[in-house]
DNA sequence: CATACTTAATAACTATGAGTTATCGATTAG
DNA sequence: CTAATCGATAACTCATAGTTATTAAGTATG
């Protein structure tokens, strides 16, 4: 007495209410009829309700049992469709993944990411964030995001970086410039102009790298102004109001009238890393790092 | 190797799910921790997917794990209800049953076993259709219908019959003949009338009584005309092309222009009679019968 | 830093019960 | 009638769920 209700039941129930016989469904199940009939019985026991009526050398389902056909059919069914469900999302098929970046990762290496993702894993989802470096390593640390995309040379124990993407600086200058069409030759020209940058919270690998290449050319920059929004530089500079220095690849994917020249004779260069918490199991960032380090987005 | 999933893995993993903390799992399950280890290793090893990571000190949820989790806390729940209804379905409490009835069944019994059926088991469907005697037997014995309202006296070998309702004849005059005011004494009046009846073959038992009843007044009935509805019975009636003599129920229900005269004095009854197979097992059916007998509709 | 107290995993054992073989009684077909 | 076939029952056996005892590893506590 007092026995519990099994997957095997189920499944033996099933086999008798489809061949509505019971030494053949015991054939099917591949056990012996007297092992079904007292799994069957039993089952009826446990549910306190007749499933089969067997008079007279006849197998018939009951109301009840008529009913429970159906459910067993459905639940075993789902159960296996749940069992293959597991497995991909254990082996990274099926899944999310919840990704942060800074702005101006979205210009090359993200969408090239997103794409190689759906083709590769159309089941996948991924939840965009956009966010500051600091922002970054903190929902990662506290594992509100799986992966980041940030400019940082370093990040805490317990966390990976690799970098991604490797870009030129540019020069962003209003189109009436004196420098803007042709006139420039050297970071040394731009000693009295004032910047718009970046801010230092938002990324101080890139306000350092900023002013390392005004160190080189033997000035302190003055900075007039500093925001966390390209458009919002963009747009400053386009009114006059200071030149910018940013990573090359912000030059595609804004509005703007603006002058871009590229600064490759400068040894400096932006360098965006992907970083992740070494204990993240997420099968889906596995997939995602390999992508990123071996495909060269 | 190659173990089954059981029921039982689920319900183990539920609890490590919940409380993440296989001591306090196993106790809520009353087994023993090693015991839970030992099912949960196994459920990992059935579905080639590690559920929870258990490293120092800690136990978690995997991705897959995760998603399990919502997935057993469906399916056990599914099955809990399933269980439930299997149970209300043998009780009698949820399901449908088949009734086939004579249009003169409508009047009386019918609507009040619905109403009754309705109150006490409002899950209960009934799918219903006007049939012949004869039709009513060949459906039920074919296990077509559960239950059947007939005029019969007996029914074949595996149905039982049960008397339901007893009415009185009633004669059906049209509105101008000459006895349809005070002017009716006994059934002897109406030696010469022509009659109009349901047919031989719809209701035997009715076109024999009617017949006795004539007999019982020493005369043979013309028969001018037949039918099998009481609509058009009545609708040849008020047209002066006979008279009839029907059970008194079937004064109510009928938009008609006829005069009724119920015929208490004679000792013939229309008894209308409930079947079913002796052998069917619906559970409603018992219900039914209970219904009809006991509380004496 | 040792000590006491957690935790989950492992090992060895026990005993429950799923599944076995053999058989029965009932029904059907020939 | 006999032979064949059905599901149920009885008695057995053996696989395994769950046990106790122990270990290893981690975490507080003083």
């Amino acid at each position: 007495m007092s026995y519990r209700l099994e997957i095997r039941h189920f499944e033996y129930f099933l086999a008798v209410a489809e061949e509505l016989h019971y030494r053949k469904a015991a054939e099917k199940l591949y056990i012996s009829q007297p092992g079904l009939s007292k799994q069957i019985k039993q089952m009826e026991e446990i549910l306190e309700t007749s499933l089969f009526e067997r008079n007279k050398k006849k197998v018939a389902l009951t109301a009840a049992g008529t009913y429970l056909k159906e459910e067993v059919k459905f639940i075993l069914n789902h159960l296996e469709q749940s069992k293959k469900q597991v497995k991909r999302i254990a082996n990274g098929q099926l899944g999310e993944i919840r990704i942060g970046f800074l702005g101006s990762a979205m210009q090359e290496v993200i969408p090239n990411l997103l794409l190689k993702l759906q083709q590769q894993f159309p089941e996948i989802q991924t939840n965009l964030e956009e966010l500051s470096n600091r922002a970054q390593i903190n929902a990662i640390s506290s594992d509100r995001l799986d992966i980041g995309f940030v400019r940082l040379a370093r990040v805490p124990q317990g966390m990976q970086l690799k970098k991604v993407f490797r870009d030129t600086f540019s020069l962003v200058l209003p189109k009436n410039h004196a420098l803007a069409e042709r006139g420039f030759k050297g970071m040394e020209q731009l000693s009295k102009e004032s910047f718009i940058l970046f801010s230092q919270d938002y990324s101080p690998l890139y306000f350092n790298t900023v002013m390392s290449i005004c160190e080189d050319a033997d000035f302190t920059p003055i900075i007039s102004h500093k925001s966390v929004h390209a458009q919002t530089i963009f747009k400053l500079v386009e009114n006059n109001l200071g030149i910018a220095i940013v990573p090359t690849a912000l030059q595609y994917g804004f509005q703007m009238n603006v002058k871009f020249i590229e600064l490759t004779k400068i040894p400096q260069r932006a360098e965006l890393s992907v970083i992740w918490k070494t204990d993240n199991r997420n099968p889906v960032l596995k997939h995602c790092i390999d992508l990123l380090v071996n495909h060269n987005l």
